[in-house]
RNA sequence: GCUCAGAUGGUGGAACUGGUAGACACGCAGGACUUAAAAUCCUGUGACCUUAAAAGUCGUGCGGGUUCGAUUCCCGCUCUGAGUACCA
């Protein structure tokens, strides 16, 4: 029988579904290895070939770990709440979780002809009450925990509250709001209920608190900084604009540091661990405070309201505390809270004036205008605390409200920007380090030499200025050493419907959970699924929508990182319903060994699941204090469009004339996109073209060599353009072996490449070939038990080798060639050996597992699957050739190849090698210089 | 601007620690089998020069360097892609 992949592939997908093949148990014997993709979103417009290529290359790595006797837990799920979902639902009011359920069996069944290994057993959806009540309980232990810097870890508030009651604030060292309260122990045991309530809100690792928000009017939610990208939202592309909101927050910079540190623990890919880096963007520096000066010319009363306790200072922060004696004027953000009340009577016209422009620049014209130097003079002065010296209050809008303190020092010889402002508005340039060059020209920003015009740092060095100036710092109460972090906290509610409750509601104005045995708090019905006339979010729509009837539920969601930010212990013990995972399962699969998906989610999705890993192992839940040992990119599948081209005429209206496109340039055509599946080696065939687009059916083609030969151009894939490859149709056609094979052939798996059908045919021929390698010639199945020979084993041992160290390093693109040698060699020895092909089964199981498994029944082993097979040996014996056909090189060009015994030593070598008759002719009768022999690689002579 | 990744035939790509560059595949050209098609098989295929054949020269983005020997290591540059951006 020929290669009939049809029924082959059908027949073992059903096997593997039916005997649950791949359902993997606690079992201690074994080591665990944990294969985890990142689940997908099921969209409507289901899978295209970009979307397995990370899935087909886990389920080789999983197939191939369980050949070598590992445990292996190989899951997949669904990340099933999200926008799309919704917006459908608004335009056509079906209820998401029908669309979700529709697409979820659509990948379902596309994922399934691919023939994966997952254990189904063990699925999750994100959007199940029996997976969000547990997303609801992660928020709640989140809402009862505090972060205490003396511990550096996460604990439960119940402690905070202990020390609140001995000793007040003050012992208490925890990463929190900056508007807490000092207070004594009596304080507090006289607070209300409702005060200390508020006031513990200021600690908990999830918050509410008013703050500047991303706001999408277009969507009607807040999105988080990974969800904005250059102003416009991530999905969909709408302007986003700032807004001050209540907001549920968390505290994740309470972890900046241990997310810091941990990136050095894990095997990642260096640009994405270098994205999360910046994306934390700690800087070591120094707070200083620069005194106010002359207060008469302010209104002070509100300086001392706005600030209580520190009143009359500006607060800046910088990585550079050592050039404070250059300090020649300070900045303050326009949106800085004390410009008003320090801009003098005389300046009031000029700052406004600069305040209304700021404000009429979108966040856009800011971000993109960075060669423009603007400002305005405050009229107000302040203090350098070291040098007692009196500098300018500027604002200008290079300074951020949002970064710092919202107010820098400006040093226009280290800092070419502040070089820019000082030279623009005529502020002085002092040099401060003997090393500087040139600062009449631009700023020298080193940190070389020794420092001059610098009061009692003068003469020092860099290192030795910092400490002292920290040190003094904090002597006078001017400032001290700091630490600072880029990373803000994420902003945790959405303004929409298809997301989880958050389990929490009013009273009073301030939020209770409600009572754990309450969960999951589930997604009330609603009619439709806009905001509300008064401007709610979509489940102020929702009727009883209160806890004991009386208080009203929070009415945002969570975003859509809730769901996918714990997912990975869900699947350890997917359907308990007593805890988020049995502590036993979570003990023996620990953590994930191998992470495969898209560096998009860098500063996402694993930024949030390294915090919520961390918190859950501080309380104690999980065992590990990073969740994803090693980190797989797959590179993105690009489009490739192919074109047509139609010639115009004069006024540039199509013709019913279609040019090839070598000869496009002799007339005036416009391109069209044309369906990618009718273009074969970038030949169209002009009868389904007709099909396709009826309009040409009469039209006249100009052809080359008697073909219509297509443009093509790499974009985006997208149905719009005719360039999707869907997986269905390849795997109708040529099986989902070729199809996995192929993915993998298509080059290295990190790369990014658009998708080309072109080569598909030469790996579907190598699966015919590998198959008639079992058969012969009236394709009867046929092995024999010979003794195999030296070179059949050789060939075995060679590709046994080559796919474990391909694998190994994930360079399955390799291996998929080195399989096609290893065919042709034992098609060409007439190998019908028994011993030699079922150990070829096993190692091309992982790539191609149908069609093993198919051979692998046909070699007689009935009722059992290839996974409990054992992968075979390499064996060395069979590689060692007598000899070796050393190339002789002369002065580093190859001359000759020379067959010698492997067994010679370097020295007897070079001495055959020196004796030839052939060498001597290329020597020229002078004497070798110098020999360099490598034994089994190569021989150089130089003369 | 900064950070990171990359650049090899007509195309996708290979070359693992510096050791015969272009494996493997596509495409193309020619041939065998066939009434024909499909399928299959064989031969050739980096460029240049020359030939009956052989041999030779150049060649891994560009310019240098280290080395007996560099796609691989070092320095400088160009281009492409990704991320990030007045971050003090």
């Amino acid at each position: 029988m020929d290669y009939q992949f049809k029924e082959i592939e059908q027949k073992w997908q059903k096997h593997w579904a039916q005997n649950q093949t791949f359902k993997a148990e606690k079992d201690s014997a074994k080591p665990k290895f944990y294969v985890l993709d990142m689940f997908p979103y099921p969209s409507g417009a289901g899978l295209h070939v970009g979307h397995p290529l990370g899935y087909i290359a886990s389920d080789i790595f999983s197939r191939y770990k369980r050949l070598k006797g590992y445990n292996v837990l190989h899951p997949m799920g669904y990340d099933s709440f999200g926008l799309p979902a919704e917006q459908y639902a608004i335009q056509t009011g079906q209820h998401p979780a029908l669309t979700t359920e529709t697409n979820i069996n659509t990948y379902r069944t596309q994922l399934d002809k691919i023939g994966f290994s997952f254990d189904w057993s063990r699925e999750v959806r994100t959007s199940d009450p029996s997976y969000y009540k547990w997303t609801q309980w992660i928020f709640m232990q989140l809402f009862n925990s505090w972060y205490n810097l003396e511990t550096d870890k996460a604990e439960d508030i119940t402690t905070l509250i202990e020390k609140f009651n001995a000793a007040g604030s003050a012992d208490v060292r925890a990463v929190c709001d900056e508007d807490v309260k000092s207070f004594l122990p009596s304080d507090w045991a006289t607070m209300t209920d409702e005060q200390k309530q508020e006031e513990l809100l200021k600690y908990r690792l999830t918050y509410l608190r008013e703050s500047t928000v991303n706001w999408c009017p277009a969507l009607g939610t807040v999105l988080a900084n990974d969800e904005v990208k250059d102003g416009y939202s991530e999905r969909g592309g709408h302007p986003v604009e700032q807004k001050k909101m209540m907001q549920w927050s968390m505290r994740i910079s309470a972890y900046a540091d241990r997310l810091l540190q941990g990136l050095n623990t894990i095997d990642w890919p260096e640009p994405v661990k270098e994205m999360q880096r910046n994306w934390i963007g700690k800087s070591v520096g120094a707070s200083v405070r620069f005194k106010i000066d002359d207060l008469r010319l302010t209104n002070d009363k509100e300086i001392v309201n706005r600030q209580s306790s520190i009143a009359y200072h500006i607060e800046v922060f910088t990585t550079r505390v050592d050039t404070i004696f250059g300090v020649s004027y300070l900045v303050l953000a326009p949106e800085h809270e004390l410009v008003t009340a320090l801009t003098t009577p005389e300046q009031l016209d000029a700052v406004n004036a600069y305040i209304a422009q700021t404000k009429k620049k979108s966040e856009l014209d800011r971000m993109a205008d960075t060669k423009t130097v603007s400002g305005a003079f405050t009229g107000s002065y302040v203090v350098n605390p070291v040098s007692g010296e009196r500098v300018q209050l500027w604002i200008a809008d290079y300074v951020l409200a949002g970064y710092g303190t919202g107010a820098v020092m400006g040093v226009p010889s280290g800092d070419q920007r502040d070089w820019l402002f000082a030279t623009h508005f005529g502020l002085p340039i002092v040099q401060i380090l003997d090393a500087q060059k040139d600062i009449a020209t631009q700023a020298d920003p080193t940190k070389e030499g020794k420092y001059i015009n610098s009061g009692f740092i003068n003469g020092m060095n860099y290192t030795e200025a910092t400490a002292t100036l920290n040190a003094w710092l904090e002597e006078k109460n001017a400032g001290k050493a700091k630490v600072n972090y880029r990373m803000r906290d994420a902003i945790f509610g959405r303004q929409r419907y298809w997301g989880e409750p958050i389990p929490v509601y009013f009273k009073d104005g301030l939020p209770y959970l409600v009572k754990e045995e309450e969960l999951p708090l589930l997604l009330p019905e609603i009619d439709k699924y806009l905001p509300t006339e008064t401007g709610e979010p979509p489940l102020g729509r929702a009727e009883n929508w209160s806890y004991d009837d009386q208080y009203e539920y929070e009415l945002s969601t969570m975003p859509g990182w809730a769901g996918s930010s714990w997912y990975w212990y869900r699947y350890m013990d997917a359907t308990n319903d007593s805890d988020f995972a049995d502590k036993d399962a979570i003990e023996y699969w620990k953590d994930v060994d191998l992470y495969i998906g898209g560096a998009e989610h860098a500063t996402g999705h694993l930024l949030y699941s390294r915090f919520w890993n961390k918190f859950l192992k501080d309380l104690g839940y999980v065992k590990e204090e990073e969740p994803f040992k090693k980190l797989i990119n797959q590179g993105m599948i690009q489009g490739r469009s192919n074109f047509v081209y139609r010639v115009v005429d004069e006024e540039g209206r199509g013709t019913n004339t279609l040019v090839s496109y070598g000869l496009r340039k002799d007339y005036k055509t416009s391109a069209l996109h044309v369906d990618v599946n009718i273009v074969e080696n970038e030949v169209l065939n002009v009868e389904k073209f007709k099909l396709f687009r009826p309009e040409f059916a009469n039209a006249e083609f100009i052809l080359e060599n008697g073909k219509y030969i297509c443009g093509v151009e790499v974009e985006k894939m997208s149905k719009s353009k005719f360039n999707v490859v869907n997986p269905d149709v390849l795997i109708e056609n040529y099986g989902a072996d070729t199809l996995r094979m192929y993915e993998m052939f298509l080059g290295p798996l990190e790369q990014s490449k658009p998708w080309n059908t072109n080569g598909i045919e030469g790996v579907f021929k190598f699966l015919r070939k590998f198959w008639r390698l079992f058969h012969n010639d009236q394709w009867v199945f046929h092995v024999n038990d010979s003794v195999p020979s030296k070179a059949e084993l050789k060939a075995l041992h060679k590709i046994i080798k080559k796919v474990q160290d391909d694998v190994e390093r994930f360079s399955f693109n390799t291996s998929v060639s080195s399989f096609m040698i290893a065919v042709n060699e034992l098609t060409e020895l007439k190998c019908k050996n028994r011993q030699v092909l079922e150990d070829l089964v096993v190692v091309l199981s992982p790539y191609a597992p149908h069609i093993c498994e198919e051979l692998w029944s046909l070699l007689g082993h009935e009722g059992g699957s290839l996974s409990y097979a054992e992968y075979p040996k390499f064996n060395p014996a069979y590689m060692v050739e007598d000899e070796f056909s050393y190339p002789i090189s002369v002065n580093g060009k190859t001359r000759l190849n020379l067959n010698l015994s492997l067994a010679l030593q370097s020295k007897e070598i070079e001495e055959t090698v020196l004796a030839n008759e052939d060498v001597q002719k290329y020597l020229e009768g002078k004497a070798p210089k110098k020999v360099i022999v490598v034994p089994g690689r190569i021989v150089n002579i130089v003369i």
